[in-house]
DNA sequence: CTGAAAGCGCTTACAG
DNA sequence: CTGAAAGCGCTTACAG
């Protein structure tokens, strides 16, 4: 028993497979008795159309990818970020009535499949998110010709359009904040450089420093807890009496917080932290984690609609969206 | 420029389709001769077989739906265990050669959806993650024909296979925990109990306590942050002298903690914390969470192997993972 | 081992 | 407004 097909619901129905098709798509030009016929035919055989064959004749698919970068690693991390953004993409094309795939981009091996996914035909467009500037996948992608947009800037400029948060803005705002409470020994938690957003906020922060007579002071994170705590390590052990850090994430924060609080020191009175998302579990550290707000994190939904719409007008305009410092008690 | 197909490289090689084909599907019994001038012209061209076509004269797809309850509420979730899954998910699938398609399930309008869209043939098969017990739609699945396994036990047994916690055994070990220590007033914090995973936690501690004189005090949550620091408020109104509280999940946990420490408990001093699932922010609070360590989270990959081999094989058996207590400093 | 032909299940000009 | 026909780009028996 095999699913039914046009011709067994134009049988049954007693009309032409053109004029099932018809009704099937909604089109204005039939008559109310055929679709009432048709659509007849249509439940008592519980007809679905096939997608392949149809994806086949209109070359096209109704479906986009979503395509995020894995860490190398292979640890199996819960990012928060991956979760709400991969969320309320689907959520948005869903709405929009598209199919979503999901496609890892990590090893070299998973590129080349990538890669011929996506000119297999398989799907519509892509939206690229958090890519690492040293992967050569966004160049490949925008050869291909396919709509595609990214979720957070590019290494590369002028690859495809973006929405990115204001990275040196947020930055610039968490260190003067730290100025401003009169922290004399700063450090940053940086993330991996590869990636854009880490290279923007590391560098506000060293513009900020510049602008006073304060030095540097650099441990690298990759935007993971564990890393955030192994460079608050680093940090204390490079300079003592630093009391302030600016971690270029939250989840850094988090782990910073950990080491801190292991190490004897009091937050924000002997040191004091900010992080940058604000993601939700920013609520729930002790004490509450002062940190940037990045659009892309709290408004998600909206995030990716404006990407969305990128894709399906084909826009080359990208978007900044600004960032807000969210003031609570670790500085 | 379109793209090339099968009859473009034929007629570059100046063979026929069929041997293109047999070269491109990697069967051997074709002369290497003509192997090489194939791939040489597949190269040249830059020929990508078209996915639709060969779905539909093959009738596989070689896509997997990995479906996602979705909260209906809307709002924007950072739930770590969606990120662990769908991440250990694809990797797993993406190893196998598989594409994956992304579905949430949600509203009853979605669900018509996710029907309408297996039934077209888009997918070879499907995982449910985390589907609540006052959902249709596994009954609905079950019934198309296709495989389909579920992380996570329905509450209607014997639709599908499943792999999931041993959360009755889990649940157990952390209350007598408490129990060992002498707590006298332990309370608990219920996941929502349209999930399968909150009713056994549920009855779980019920029974423990049960067995002891003591009684038992809950308050319902959701699985989420703020409604653990919501029913711990409730809690201590309740019972403002209650030593020890047994969340359901970590991340209700987290929020207990919150309301803890603002209402000045000391833990594990005055209250006690245990959390379940042994996330990687269990490793992060202040204090670090005691905690059910649940397989499906800390060995994600391992565990969605075992799924999809489920699937894979047809195979009918349901398996349940031993949990094990991870003591850290919250109790 | 190779090629000509049929067919997967649809949509879409084209006549009528 | 309706139907017969062609065709989307592949795979796969079937002869040879």
């Amino acid at each position: 028993m095999r699913r039914p097909t046009l011709h067994a619901v134009a049988a049954r129905a007693g009309v032409s497979k053109s004029s099932v098709s018809r009704v099937i798509n909604g089109e204005p030009t039939v008559a109310p008795e055929i679709r009432q016929i048709v659509m007849a035919a249509v439940t008592e055989l519980g007809y679905v159309p096939n997608g392949a064959a149809r994806n086949l004749v209109t070359q096209k698919t109704n479906t986009i990818a979503i395509i995020v970068s894995d860490p190398p690693a292979g640890l199996v991390s819960d990012d928060p970020m991956f979760a709400m953004v991969v969320r309320a993409a689907s959520r948005a094309l869903e709405a929009a009535g598209k199919q979503v795939s999901l496609v890892l981009a990590g090893s070299a091996e998973s590129r080349l499949r990538v890669e011929q996914y996506l000119a297999a035909g398989h799907v519509d467009g892509a939206m690229l998110v958090s890519m690492d500037g040293s992967d050569p996948l966004p160049a490949v992608l925008a050869r291909t010709g396919l709509p595609v947009v990214s979720h957070g800037r590019l290494a590369t400029p002028g690859l495809m359009p973006y929405v990115d948060n204001d990275n040196v803005g947020g930055a610039t705002r968490a260190v003067q904040h730290l100025l401003d409470q009169g922290r004399q020994r700063i450090a940053t938690i940086s993330g991996p450089l590869d990636m854009q957003a880490a290279q923007e906020r590391l560098n506000a922060y060293r513009q900020a420093l510049q602008d006073t007579d304060r030095r540097s002071i650099v441990a690298l994170g990759d935007f993971t807890r564990i890393s955030g705590a192994d460079a608050m390590r680093q940090l204390l052990q490079d300079d003592p009496h630093l009391d302030a850090v600016f971690a270029a994430n939250d989840l850094m924060a988090i782990g910073a917080l950990r080491t801190l609080r292991e190490s004897g020191r009091r937050v924000p009175d002997d040191v004091a932290v900010v992080g940058f998302d604000d993601i939700e579990a920013a609520l729930y550290t002790a004490p509450p984690l002062t940190t940037v707000r990045s659009p892309m994190g709290e408004q998600a939904a909206s995030t990716v609609r404006l990407l969305l719409n990128l894709l399906a007008n084909g826009s080359a305009d990208s978007v900044i969206l600004p960032t807000e410092l969210v003031i609570r008690e670790s500085a």
